[in-house]
DNA sequence: GATGCTTACGATACCCGTAAAGATA
DNA sequence: TATCTTTACGGGTATCGTAAGCATC
């Protein structure tokens, strides 16, 4: 039994049991990848994959089990490396982010601000993706820091907590009816109601993202079904048709600059959606270098712009 | 980064850095031994051991936390081949149980002999040795299940359960002073008492072993420095010098048998000493095969013998 | 002087990649 | 036929053990 292939055997499953793809990603040849599994399958004295002829299909049941072991034995070589880099280089390195779009357009830039200033020497990667994405490269072990806020809260693997709260607001272009109706209403004590959104277009984030569900079970919840005429990933994309007067826009609240977005006005609307949770996750077990645990300490509170 | 090298780093702080020592006990040459950590060293671009000079003196701060790494990916790595075992030889293997004399001697023998009739292919090791070896044994592999009485219970690395409880009893040559005195007081209702046993001279257990803690523990509580002028590992050598007349023994009740201790009486001494709780304990995280699962189970109340 | 670690060097075994053959869709 | 896996084989590399050199006690 080596390294190889244990590597292989993960490389494996994660390629769906495609040989050939598994010697491109490793860096070697097919061949090789081929004898060492069926080496290691020999010194066990068990088969590991379930095969129809030549071609690989999946894993059988101790081979399953093993895969579980393999993990944890990479991991733990990872972490030796780590383990390494945090003596021999105390304050070099590379430190790897994955994250949406919204926090690493409004949330992160004051943080990695700092952060690069009390590290200049690390390397900061900033990955963009979806959550599931996010949690996949976590689990992958190709992202340190992953932050998101719908579902990574609980996967397997996974360590979250906490991050900041925050919530939606409504954005429309400067002048739009309303507007007009949600100064009435405030002249009158009462607050702008979800009924009052969903009669115009609605122009939000693809399902998924950013809040996009809890947005939907308020309305679903209020007996209302929006229109929703366009879905994007990003608030960005979202202000620019808004202001194009395809619909009125609902995004996190801190994706609007009132300083910035001169042609647009944020109409507050957190009693109406519930607070949404970005949360912090890192992989269960893995080393940290020390210049991660602090980029994490520097995503306190008092650090995140107020967005209410 | 290979597994010979982890498998030495391992064996070097268990032979307390001698490398001569490490090549012998992993069957290689020393001069193999010692490029293997330069090399790692090398590798990872930290020093792992304090030198003096060309002497390998202690680990360094990153090597400590290392050499925890590579116990668990070698740990996991033996987890493997078991897993292999266990899928490729079902009901075949070995099996190493490591314990004390009273218990291999008294306790165990009915459990033995039903697990030999379920699985008569399994060879059984049993090991004796002193709690502490047998915690030792454990952490480094050498046995699969330990079953002691003192400390085990709180030992880093090993997950214990409780196995059974039991007290100490007085053993006496037949016609011994001490059994008339017991006699005259049950009839007016009353019990032995610490005193009256400490008024002769005392065989009993080394420290460390079969409770001898509690013993201790029990006269001293009650003021009493009874004489023991002889101590042994285990109760047959002590019944034994008891029959001499040399005094008068405290034993685990399950060590006297009626029917062939014959020249001997138990005096019962429950209400005198604590219970002694034997655990069972495994290393934390080490794979078990099935048959070892199953062993445990047979260590279930209903096949222990009654003693009190 | 005895023990213990390092370096040098030659033999061996292992790992890798090319190429050809066989199997599957 | 195109894709994929296995087997065979030659070249290269890494590992191992012997032996010599050199510290430490």
């Amino acid at each position: 039994m080596n390294f190889q292939q244990l590597r292989i055997i993960r490389e494996t499953v994660r390629s769906n049991f495609n040989l050939t793809e598994v010697a491109n990603k490793l860096f070697t040849s097919q061949s090789g990848v081929s004898k060492h599994i069926k080496d290691l399958e020999d010194e066990l004295g068990i088969e590991l994959f379930e095969r129809k002829g030549k071609r690989l299909l999946g894993m059988t049941a101790p081979g399953r089990e093993l895969a579980k072991i393999v993990d944890r034995m990479l991991l733990d070589s990872q972490n030796i490396k780590k383990l390494a880099e945090q003596y021999s280089q105390q304050d070099q390195g590379n430190l790897t982010v994955a994250t949406t779009h919204t926090q690493a357009r409004y949330v992160l830039p004051p943080i990695v601000a700092k952060f690069r200033q009390q590290y200049p020497k690390v390397k900061l990667h900033l990955h963009q993706g979806s959550p599931q994405e996010i949690a996949q490269m976590l689990l992958a072990g190709e992202a340190d820091i992953g932050i998101a806020t719908e579902t990574i809260g609980n996967v397997e693997g996974l360590l979250t907590f906490p991050f900041h709260s925050w919530h939606h607001a409504v954005i429309v272009p400067a002048g739009h009816a309303l507007e007009k109706q949600v100064a009435k209403l405030h002249k009158s004590g009462k607050q702008l109601t979800l009924a009052a959104i969903a009669a115009y277009p609605l122009i939000t984030y693809h399902s998924g993202f950013t809040g996009r569900a809890s947005i939907e079970k308020a309305f679903q919840e209020a007996g209302l079904a929006p229109e929703i005429v366009l879905s994007a990933l990003d608030a960005d994309v979202i202000k620019s048709y808004v202001e194009l007067g395809m619909g009125i826009g609902i995004v996190a609240s801190m994706a609007f600059n009132a300083e910035r977005d001169l042609n647009l006005h944020r109409l507050d609307c957190s009693h109406l959606f519930p607070a949404n949770l970005t949360r912090i996750a890192v992989r269960e077990g893995q080393l940290q270098r020390h210049f991660a645990d602090h980029f994490i300490a520097l995503c306190a509170p008092q650090n995140v712009a107020k967005s209410d």
